[in-house]
DNA sequence: TTGTAAGCGTTATCAT
DNA sequence: ATGATAACGCTTACAA
């Protein structure tokens, strides 16, 4: 590999003088500027940028820690936003995926340290509660998708899952709809609980009762090896005596049952029942016929944030705690009023 | 931060025990070793990278260069296998995402050089071709999920999409379907060609003649902000003289829309009409009711096999050309035998 | 404006 | 089995 001394030899200046030229400082001749630059360019050199670290000790790289990448699509738009940010900031990013396994966020860890690396940005999946554990200390980290109750001074960044659901429930309702089906989350999820209170919580404040039996579950079991149940429950929906005029769903991938459900039972959306989701999981939700009404879970924006609130870690502004990032509505024509227009099936 | 000279002085011993118990050389007493594995415990040491791979000049790293991760939701699996591999075989990963753009490549590859990287997967997010540049050829590099026919000795894995496509074919014709409709994927994907030509290829082996007419579009214009208008194209499909009693979706998200069609026309999966897909993109696949028939897009498995043979070539082996892997046939509730059971809508 | 010498944390070489 | 010394590619401190 060429280093350094073969630029200073070629160029016929001293080492030093090479790296003033590589690093834009001051104080350098142009035609001294110029010589180094053609014999940097003869030689292809590319500056080795652990013997710098050696000697700075500033690598300039932070890690990312995923958990399971491939059970929520999009979450992978974390990472794009961290990269994003990254990149403007000039820094390198060493990804590791530990599937969740402590072990092997252990070893994660120490491969972190190995690399010197600046910081950390430990993401989850899933929106969730973490454990902070001891590994973790030396490193400067920010909890992106996830957050610590045990340690709310650990810098995280979330969604507001629950201001996301009331946007949809406040919206439902102003389009004329009173009675109001919810097919829920998987309770493992934390999720679950944020959406499902936000849509609680409007129907109180607007004096409407919320049956019980309009509130039926969708999915269960191991996050991520779910057991699905959202359609026989969208059937169990359609079929009570009085019939919800709009259904919520705990996320877009719900709402794919209830559209099975509503559409083979021959009713329309949103003529005769309007649906909404949550996620704007795009493949679904752009993807329905009509297209689906839903909050958009804002993965890229949490990995871009989360990134910056590192940066500021870094540089020593003090920051700390839990900071909720919307879920913007994004209105498709799978809502409408209820009873819908003149067509019907 | 604490050096190997820290551990040394603790110890009472010299830099090069230390040394040799870290990288866990013969030849070291074992009281030697434990007073040193005390002092490393001790002191929470942590070796250098950085220092080791200015000396030895390997730095154990590979880079992964993607596109536009976000457009193929499940296509992070990939990134996935790549990690796994690289943990197994001891290697950091550096991850940048270049969005397709040139200038963000060019920015990409140097990044890697100044780390020394090792050698490089380069992958793509859908399918397709791509052109070999210069400044690849400094860093050993495997395409994975693209591949480039004017340099074909460049090492490639991509999965084979065709015999995928046959396979799906053949199987409807086994169950009993001869009049088939097709929905397009975007002609711009490498895949959509070879999808359609498995199909068509199938149809003519048996002499079966395909009417263009059964042949629509399904998604067109600009990759990633694609028009859909495969719902349409199904209910055109639907509303022929003879009606397909299948429909094959050039992959799951036209799928998607295909039920939607079938299914506000009334229509029932499979009895009337049976639906196959192709990806396995599991949101849609395993949420769809009744679940989708479909091909498995092997994205985990090309990114491991991937890191696999950049392994193979960083250790020396002689190893060029494409490697096809297959996309096996994941048999659900949606095709079934044309006519279906008693039940009817 | 430029160069020299020393040092960063590690490993390689060669002695002991 | 262990250590002294040099070296890797670079930057810092200082001198010229």
């Amino acid at each position: 590999m060429v280093s350094i001394k073969d630029v200073a030899r070629i160029a016929g200046v001293s080492d030093k003088t090479v790296s003033r030229v590589v690093n834009g400082e001051a104080n350098v001749h142009p035609d001294t500027q110029e010589k180094v630059e053609r014999a940097i360019a003869e030689l292809n050199y590319v500056p080795n940028l652990s013997a710098r670290l050696v000697r700075t000790n500033r690598s300039h790289s932070i890690g990312i820690m995923t958990d399971l990448v491939s059970t929520t699509p999009y979450s992978g738009d974390i990472v794009r936003g961290v990269q994003d940010w990254a990149k403007a900031a000039g820094r390198t990013v060493l990804i590791t995926n530990t599937g969740g396994d402590p072990e092997e966020e252990r070893r994660a860890w120490r491969t972190f340290q190995e690399h010197r690396i600046d910081g950390v940005i430990y993401t989850t999946m899933a929106h969730r509660e973490v454990a902070i554990h001891e590994e973790m200390l030396p490193l400067p980290t920010v909890l992106v998708n996830c957050s610590s109750e045990a340690d709310p001074k650990v810098p995280a960044i979330v969604p507001n899952d629950y201001a996301g659901s009331v946007t949809l429930t406040e919206m439902l309702l102003s389009l004329g709809h009173r009675r109001i089906g919810y097919v829920r989350l998987n309770p493992a999820l934390k999720a679950a609980h944020l959406r499902l209170a936000g849509f609680r919580d409007v129907m109180k404040r607007h004096n409407l009762a919320v049956a019980e039996g309009l509130i039926l579950d969708g999915m269960f079991g191991p996050v991520g090896q779910d057991t699905n149940v959202s359609y026989e429950s969208t059937l169990a929906l359609l079929s009570q005596a009085e019939r919800p005029t709009a259904i919520i769903a705990g996320n877009d991938e719900i709402a794919l049952q209830v559209y099975c459900g509503v559409l083979s039972s021959g009713l329309r959306v949103p003529n005769d029942v309007s649906i909404v989701g949550f996620d704007d999981f795009q493949t679904v939700s752009r993807g329905l016929r009509p297209q689906l009404t839903t909050a958009a879970l804002p993965y890229y924006t949490l990995g871009f944030e989360g990134a910056r609130l590192l940066e500021a870690v870094l540089t020593g502004k003090a920051v700390s705690g839990k900071r909720e990032i919307d879920c913007p509505l994004v209105f498709r024509q799978s809502a409408g009023a209820p009873g819908g227009g003149e067509r019907k099936a």
